[in-house]
RNA sequence: GCUGAAGUGGUGGAAUUGGUAGACACGUUGGACUUAAAAUCCAAUGUCCAUUAGGACGUACGGGUUCAAGUCCCGUCUUCAGUACCA
């Protein structure tokens, strides 16, 4: 008895136990560790590293790593030295406020969360080379981003040669000539200089200049400032006007802060789409975020005051239709023209919009409000004046934060003209513009335009830009949407500046003191003044005789300077990562990676993750490859050659119903079919007797009935079946709350609840765990599965219900080789089905893995496994190759069954499956035999048969016969290989 | 509004160059095995009509091209995502 139940064990797929053996395997004998030195071409295949959360993994995170995992490894088994890394984005936010709450370190948060990540991704059983691991919170990791962040303040941007250069070199170029004559990238509004000016100035008014040109630069600016998180937002992280994380208020405020440069890069980044292999729509997104615009910068002159105006348009042919202008509001010009006629309304109005916040402006486009200034501008062709207005619908974010106003051609502008009465020129010839602008450019002519009549849209553009230069009140301009980033934050857990102050101006660290090590701080909250949470470090000055922090105590400003109290932002760490996996990490002491493991891996092969990165992290990381590589660090332009987007996998939440009155809850719940299904419930169901029961034991009179209400609750998806049927007595364990609730179930004793695809979340009680499915069905089954859901750039939701399907199927390939005899594979010669079989398998998956069309390559191998099962096959050399196209997908299986067959060593590099293509070929084909284009029946008939001879088959076949019924077919088409239709 | 993606059975999805629509799987139904259950195996399963044979309809909707359209063209609708008084 007890030897019989030992056989069948044995013989068994257990998945556990595999998974578990193989997973040591690798570990133990580091399978997966990539070589800098190989005579193999290389291929780097990358994911975006997580941030490892306290929730650690749902079945959703996966996804991507499993989609990389396969393309890794069927690169290996097709001969590349691959390299396949992993790590962590460890600096964050809810580490921080965790430790808010708690106290707890974030450090000491971020290092548990990480064990349960790596405990979780282990038992997935991805190929990742462990040893190059990256923790973005690591001091010798963020030492480097320190670095970079030195290169970029010791950069400026020269637009002559478009790349950035060692600020030496400006600096040389203003001591010996100024600065009136260098084309770079700078702040607006920088006086004018000569050599012998910048060589009187004082080191500090030096440096004040210098930080106007460098590629980080300390400026006040307006920022999007979040009271409830107590720190500033990056545009990309506010959502519909509020914090993405969260969802809190988010007001504008002036601050001192860090900002990148990245404007400068505007052009590069946009032109560098070009040459990466990235979705069209990820492409898109950047280019929007870029938003390049061309068309002229036109100064106007404001009649009675020295002050002049500028403006930029797209549309400069159209500079004689300008009837009035418009200023955002917050325009600095707008309190020195205004008349003290207009001075109390338009103070009313800017008093008005200030209050307005960005949200509530942007959610009302249709009104159209703005105020006269009382101020005139001169058109710098007729000379005519022109009306100043402020309005709001012109940002002061954008451009120069004013506009001149074409309302023929412009349909705010029309809007705002027709309102307010002003004129409307008409410059285009013929046209009608009763109803509203004419707002195209193509085909029609400039008319009402002195020097441009008669000209097309691209010849009058033109034109006008050039009269404008004569004038010296114009040129030709690009714009760009794209604004310089913020690099400060105002939190504890993220990279410290390597930065002290000498009077109030910055200095860096040189780069062998670093890193400069987070200080400990007693809280993880913004100080009472108001300063970031390193304001309240003891231990945070500069020594700058000793180059080490020392206690505050000790700053007495001659040698001894209070250090920057802001952090990076979570981006900084992410910009760069994919370069530190490329050193291994024994050789990473003094370089951030080496110049030949930087020369050898070049950049990213393949890159897999979210598309919600679009305008954040892929962005920052373009911009920073581009001044590493102008700076001679890296030879690459741009980081990841290749990009796919993984789509979410999204939770099927669970919701009941639960009655209302008076808005309380009465604590009872009904199934969905009683609410909103076939078994709706009435006052003659039986049903209603029950509630009504409940109702009045609940304390309600009759007429109270008819004003209870219902609204859905999430319940958590685990008390609920395949079937939508809820387990009520976990519910009622779930909370306090629900212990003596009351259920109304259906006739047949069954409750269901509603079910809705929703973002999975912990607060929608809809997260799926992975643990529990690789303890049930296994690691293989979990990958095969997630593949298997639909097609990898696809949102779709989560169902456990189809898990059993790919799950059979491992079962099914493991009794292809073993049997309850033991392992049934041997020497017999492959029939040529079994033949044709593996090679129609290699050609399909080969293709699926290339097009990264993994959902499909799992049908293929169900069906090669169901029709081998069919052949009885048991041959060693079809069944030996079919382990190695399944590999990448269900590595583990694979693995057991190819020792198994008598192999030592891992089959990951084992040589992928050659295809023959002689053993698909067909010596005959079932012929669907079309009348009228309507599939009648098929015909099998000898491939080698000429059109002729297809048709007097066809033809003569009883069933045309039939079909026909006597008709002659006025035409037949016959395509060898394929179809015959029959017209007539 | 603009940009991008997508609409196929009860469900997830397949059909890569126009050539047998619905592969593969889930679910459902029926059957075998079992004292029973689980597991496993077999069969059926787009809709409608028909006892069968077979037929009609069918890839969001309306047109078109073609011997042949899920696939190509024109128009419309819907959904999802990104973005937006961008001058």
């Amino acid at each position: 008895m007890t030897l019989y139940k030992c056989k069948i064990k044995t013989m068994q797929y257990d998945f556990n136990r595999i998974e578990k053996d193989w997973q040591k395997y690798w570990a133990e004998n580091q399978t997966f560790k990539a070589s800098n030195t190989s005579t193999k071409p290389k291929y780097y295949v990358l994911d975006m590293f997580p941030y490892p959360s306290g929730a650690g993994l749902h079945v959703g995170h996966p996804l991507g790593y499993i989609a990389s995992d396969i393309y890794a490894r069927y690169k290996r088994h097709k001969g590349f030295n691959v390299l396949h890394p992993q790590g962590y984005d460890s600096f964050g936010l809810p580490a921080e406020q965790y430790a808010i709450q708690t106290g707890q370190h974030p450090a000491i948060t971020t290092e548990t969360n990480i064990k349960t990540y790596r405990r979780q991704l282990d038992q997935i059983g991805f190929s990742f080379d462990w040893s190059r691991e990256v923790r973005t919170s690591n001091p010798e990791y963020y030492k480097w981003t320190q670095w970079i962040f030195i290169q970029l303040f010791e950069s400026y941007y020269c637009n002559d040669d478009n790349k950035a250069k060692a600020i030496e070199e400006l600096i040389s170029i203003f001591s010996s000539e100024g600065n009136a004559n260098v084309n770079v990238a700078c702040d607006d509004g920088i006086e004018i200089f000569s050599a012998e000016d910048w060589n009187s100035f004082s080191t500090e008014k030096q440096q004040e200049i210098l930080l106007k040109y460098r590629l980080t630069y300390l400026a006040e600016t307006e920022v999007n400032w979040c009271p409830a998180l107590g720190t500033v937002l990056a545009n990309d992280e506010i959502v519909n006007g509020v914090s993405e994380r969260g969802g809190h208020t988010v007001v504008r405020k002036k601050m001192t802060q860090w900002s990148m440069r990245i404007s400068a890069y505007a052009e590069r980044l946009l032109q560098g789409l070009d040459t990466i292999d990235w979705t069209d729509a990820l492409k898109e997104t950047q280019r929007n975020w870029i938003g390049k615009s061309v068309g002229a910068s036109v100064t106007f002159n404001v009649n009675a005051h020295e002050d002049t105006i500028e403006v930029f348009t797209t549309r400069p042919d159209t500079i004689f239709g300008v009837s009035f202008m418009t200023l955002a509001p917050e325009h600095e010009l707008v309190s020195k023209i205004t008349t003290p006629e207009q001075k109390e309304a338009v103070n009313a109005y800017i008093e008005k919009t200030a209050k307005r916040s960005e949200r509530d402006r942007m959610a009302d486009v249709k009104t159209i409000s703005g105020v006269f200034t009382g101020a005139f501008a001169e058109h710098p062709f007729t000379k005519e004046p022109i009306q100043i207005w402020i309005g709001d619908y012109v940002l002061a974010s954008y451009g120069t934060g004013a506009v001149m106003a074409v309302p023929c051609g412009d349909q705010r502008d029309y809007d705002f003209a027709k309102h307010f009465g002003i004129d409307i020129p008409i410059i285009f010839e013929g046209v009608d513009i009763s109803e509203e602008a004419f707002t195209g450019k193509d085909n029609v002519k400039i008319a009402n335009s002195d020097f441009l009549n008669g000209m097309n849209y691209k010849r009058a553009t033109k034109r006008a830009i050039y009269e404008l230069e004569q004038l010296g009140q114009g040129e030709g301009k690009t714009n760009y949407r794209l604004r310089d980033a913020v690099f400060s934050r105002q939190r504890y857990w993220g990279e410290p500046f390597p930065v002290y102050y000498v009077n109030g101006m910055p200095q860096m660290i040189a780069a062998e003191h670093l890193p400069i090590q987070l200080p400990e701080v007693e809280k993880y909250l913004p100080t009472e003044e108001g300063e970031p949470p390193l304001g309240r470090a003891e231990v945070w000055a500069w020594d700058t005789n000793l180059n080490t922090v020392v206690t505050n105590d000790k700053v007495n400003n001659e040698t001894v300077f209070p250090l920057e109290l802001n952090t990076m932002p979570g981006w900084a760490g992410s910009s760069w990562y994919f370069f530190r996996y490329m050193e291994e990490a024994a050789n990473r002491d003094g370089v951030f990676a080496s110049k030949d493991a930087l020369d050898y891996w070049e950049n990213v092969d393949l890159y897999i993750g979210g598309a919600e990165h679009a305008t954040g992290h892929l962005l920052y990381s373009r911009f920073w490859v581009k001044l590493l590589k102008d700076r001679g660090f890296v030879n690459v332009d741009e980081p990841f050659k290749k990009l796919i987007n993984q789509g979410m996998i999204l939770g099927t939440s669970a919701f009941v119903y639960e009655a209302l009155f008076d808005e309380k809850s009465l604590n009872i719940y009904l199934s969905s079919n009683l609410i909103d299904g076939q078994n709706y419930i009435t006052s003659e169901s039986s049903k209603w007797t029950e509630l009504t029961g409940i109702y009045k034991s609940r304390g309600l009179s009759e007429e109270d009935f008819s004003k209870v209400t219902h609204r859905l609750i999430h319940c958590d998806v685990s008390f609920v079946n395949a079937s939508d049927e809820l387990n009520t007595e976990a519910f009622k364990n779930w909370r306090a709350e629900y212990t003596d609730a009351e259920f109304i179930k259906e006739e047949n004793g069954i409750f269901k609840v509603k079910r809705e695809v929703e973002k999975m979340s912990k607060s929608k009680y809809n997260v799926v765990n992975p643990d529990n499915i690789v303890k049930d069905y296994g690691a293989d089954s979990l990958r095969l599965y997630e593949m298997f859901l639909g097609p990898l750039e696809q949102y779709k939701p989560w169902n456990t219900a189809g898990i059993t399907g790919v799950h059979n199927f491992l079962k099914k390939l493991w009794k292809l080789y073993v049997g309850e005899n033991g392992l049934k594979v041997n020497t017999t010669a492959p029939t040529k089905d079994n033949l044709k079989t593996l090679h129609k398998t290699i050609k399909k998956v080969q293709e699926d893995i290339e097009n990264f069309s993994f959902n499909t390559s799992v049908s293929t191998f169900m069906i090669a496994v169901n029709e081998l099962t069919a052949q009885k096959c048991t041959s060693k050399a079809i069944l030996e190759p079919l382990l190695i196209l399944i590999s990448p997908y269900a590595p583990h299986i694979a693995e057991e069954l190819y020792s198994k067959l008598g192999n030592t060593g891992s089959i990951s590099t084992v040589a992928f499956p050659e295809f023959n293509a002689s053993h698909l070929v067909e010596s005959s084909k079932n012929y669907p035999i079309s009348f009228n284009g309507k599939m009648r029946f098929t015909l099998e008939l000898p491939m080698d048969l000429s059109k002729d001879d297809i048709e007097k088959a066809v033809m003569a076949h009883e069933k045309t016969i039939a079909q026909l019924d006597g008709r002659t077919p006025k035409k037949i088409i016959v395509v060898p290989g394929k179809i015959v239709n029959i017209v007539g």
